[in-house]
DNA sequence: AATGAATGAGCGTTCATTCAT
DNA sequence: AATGAATGAACGCTCATTCAT
């Protein structure tokens, strides 16, 4: 019966975002089991039907978060014509979600280092399509592979925790500047 | 009674050191109350002699930790003679007490958050040091000061985060190499 | 319909066997209905469709251990034409039932105590099946109902509490001859 | 400070016992650490103080049990001068705790069962102390002392468990008769 | 009749904090 | 000032039970 499978997807769906939404705001350990059942407005108990525990949620929603900064990768790759058209792509995408998305991301690498091989997982695929970008415009871009993923990740995670120090827009093309200086 | 006022002092010392060894060694919230007692060879109790709750020790560690960079900061300006030699000594010396200092510098940013004018006091106190720097070392740098805090302090805080995957000593040439790239 | 009835009093059979088995393994407590649901191959409601709850199941299965007994005393009794053929086909056919019914038996005892009623009506049919037998042998045996009554089921319930402290066989032979000694 | 320890022992001692009666009443599993707190008037957190975990709680309070079965056997041995005085008398002190220890031996021999090495550690002090008996009266009892060990177990335990279906007073006059008949 | 997704009461346990000593 | 025994709120999690399908 698809509606069935829909409805459950949808609750599934709605518990990972009600975390996500509060791990954004509060961090991992401030939030109980019990908000995020509030949050998602379902029972408590329907976490564990979808979900281990709160650290397999965790990595649902880890999951869900590198997946969406790959997709920012990936589609920047896709729609660019060269390093520089892909750059500024990369930034527009990764600010656009930075709001909730960049917090995340720090908040889980701190986290889930004690699950390194979860972790690594995600990160690889991240690294791997910035390995295809890096790849394909190689020879537009002064600098080693290795530099060129610190410096895109370091602006990139240090642009949401930052962002309160700065105006608005202004941080974004402070990474954009320091970008094209440090890639071209 | 001088003497006693030294003990005093001393206690409150040995709490916060014992705190911040642990702080960096397993986070903030896997470390309790009786186990930074332990560390400190003190009562439970005499926690609360010197510090109003948990949130008020975090913020006197957070408050060494910070000021250990400024440290850091200040003392390569002093030692410096031109821009160059500054972000040398700079990186250096962060990177120096990055092990401890870095973990918990972003460990802090997350859970001070929630008391941001504590923060913002650590903050505007790093900013400032920052600032002299710029401001002797304005026209060799090739930024605008709020281009050079992102850049530095974006680079030193990655560094940190992302330490585990590159090699040891890598990373801080990529962040020397990126440093002069951006600012001269 | 009478295939309908079948069909119905099947699955009512099988829940009940799937806890006995489980119960007997694992104890009552460790024993949640979802495993009793998954052991019988029917949904965790249609427990609920036979019985009114846990409890109301755990009547049922008892019911059926207690059966068991009573059914092991009157077999023995029909089968026997004395005193001495009747206690060591008992204990014989006790013996070959005590892996599961045993453990269950006591098992039970504990639990049951909320609701005496129904404990007392089970009890009431095996203490009624001791009687037959005692009533048709009393000549033969050197005791009031009282004793005979409780030697023999102290020793059958002892019998599983203490199997695993003696060689297997052995504990038969113990409880016959001490039926023998106490009751002629 | 003495009087510290002395207030310390009777707290540990007054979980021990409200623990005791509850797990007496009620079986192990129906008993919640909240309900011991209550019963033993300290906190639900006190009990962590003094036990690492229910089941430790459990084992200390089986072990207290246990040993004063034990202690029965033993002063039974010492005051009696021949075989049946000391079965008298065992049987007397046995039947003046009956009413809680009996009840938890039972219940601990079912629940111990899952951590064997604990249980073994008490039965076998029981078992030896019954040992020590039988050794002095050897002579005396017609039974081995498998039998004998078997005989005056199975009585005790069952005694508790058929405890409401006798008069009282009743079953230990069986109780007395059976193992007269058995051991001489 | 049969199901299993959904639920929340209640579990064992932890730990920041208090307070009598 | 210094202590650690004592505490209970709050945690993550389980499971008997309900109910829409």
């Amino acid at each position: 019966m698809p509606g069935v499978q829909v409805k459950k997807e949808e609750k599934r769906r709605a518990i990972i975002e009600a975390a996500e939404k509060l791990f954004a705001e509060r961090g991992i350990e401030d939030v109980s089991t019990s908000d995020i059942a509030r949050e998602a407005r379902v029972g408590k108990g329907t976490i564990y039907v979808y979900f281990e525990s709160k650290e397999k949620l965790l990595k649902a929603v880890a999951s869900s978060v590198y997946s969406s900064f790959v997709k920012d990768v990936r589609e920047s790759l896709k729609d660019s014509r060269n390093a520089e058209e892909f750059l500024d792509m990369m930034v527009e995408r990764v600010f656009r979600n930075m709001k909730t998305r960049g917090k995340l991301l720090y908040t889980f690498h701190r986290h889930l280092k004690s699950s390194k091989k979860d972790y690594e997982g995600f990160q690889k695929d991240y690294r791997t399509a910035l390995k295809e970008a890096y790849e394909r415009y190689k020879e537009e871009i002064g600098a080693t592979f290795e530099e060129f993923y610190f410096f895109t990740t370091s602006f990139f995670m240090s642009s949401y925790i930052m962002a309160g120090e700065f105006e608005p827009g202004r941080i974004k093309e402070i990474v954009k500047a320091g970008l094209k200086k440090l890639l071209s």
